[in-house]
DNA sequence: CAATTTTAGTTGACTTTTGCAACTAATTTC
DNA sequence: GAAATTAGTTGCAAAAGTCAACTAAAATTG
């Protein structure tokens, strides 16, 4: 129906309220984590020999930015910028053990929050909510391949 | 499983890619508005006499964001600032016709888009969907009433 | 009811996030 | 080999968000 909140209204605002819990949550554990860093060292720790201009591809963002949210994550000593063997232009983020902890820290946060977060919701649920997800996913019609759904 | 994406990294990355496609095609059709524009003005359509206070408890914003963000809407003339007439320190934000039409415009391409992303989705589904979103925002255990699910 | 506390709004100063354009160096294309 | 493209970098500016101080009005309370 036409009057109730739009989907993206909903979904945007849901969002927003996991994530300060998230963010909350960190900053009860001691963990000086922003979510975009949280994301940038998740996608940095999948991918092996990531490009600066990989990440910005992926996330719809300007290269300039992430060029800096990576200096960030480099002074913080939880990646590395190395130069890429082949192609000289290039350059490869890489997690340092530090940051693989962090990493490793903040997901086990994030996993018992999501926990608390799906308090309720039956697996089928669940599943129907992740194919729902995975759907939009693939109707934005930007993302390479929902591998991981 | 621990080697899945978390349920907020996915959420989150939807939610950015929906957000773009809403964002372009609000330019494809001429209008200016960011997201938080869009989304203040259907809060200050859907509640009457609404406070910038009240506004910034909703969305867990500094009350000077949302008094600067209201400026700027003010200036677009989309807003009005109206003291209220029981307590002098407060402000009532109402939409202007022009707020209005701007945000049924909005509200109109928005449904548009939403439609276009759950292609394929079954109503059924949908239903699972919305069921879960409104579970997990029960369980950030900030929010009043979800009165609108 | 006068004194104190709280609340809503406002402003200033500051940091973070983001976007755009220009530039360099390396690689590809033609 | 020259021209176009690509990855990274930097400068500049706008937008978003935080924190603290201040004003005026209301609510509290002793």
């Amino acid at each position: 129906m036409e009057t109730n909140k739009p989907l993206l209204y909903l979904l945007g605002q849901t969002m927003n309220l996991a994530k300060l819990k998230l963010l909350a949550r960190f900053k009860e554990n001691g963990l000086e984590l922003s979510m975009e860093q949280f994301i940038m060292l998740h996608f940095i720790n999948e991918k092996e020999d990531l490009t600066q201009q990989d990440m910005a591809d992926h996330f719809f963002k300007d290269k300039s930015l992430i060029m800096r949210q990576t200096n960030v994550l480099i002074e913080l000593r939880y990646v590395a910028r190395m130069q890429d063997k082949e192609d000289k232009r290039k350059k490869n983020l890489i997690l340092t053990k530090k940051g693989y902890d962090v990493l490793e820290f903040a997901k086990n946060i994030s996993n018992q929050v999501s926990h608390e977060l799906l308090n309720g919701v039956a697996p089928e649920e669940l599943l129907h909510f992740e194919n729902v997800i995975s759907k939009i996913q693939e109707n934005t019609g930007q993302k390479d391949h929902p591998s991981n759904c």
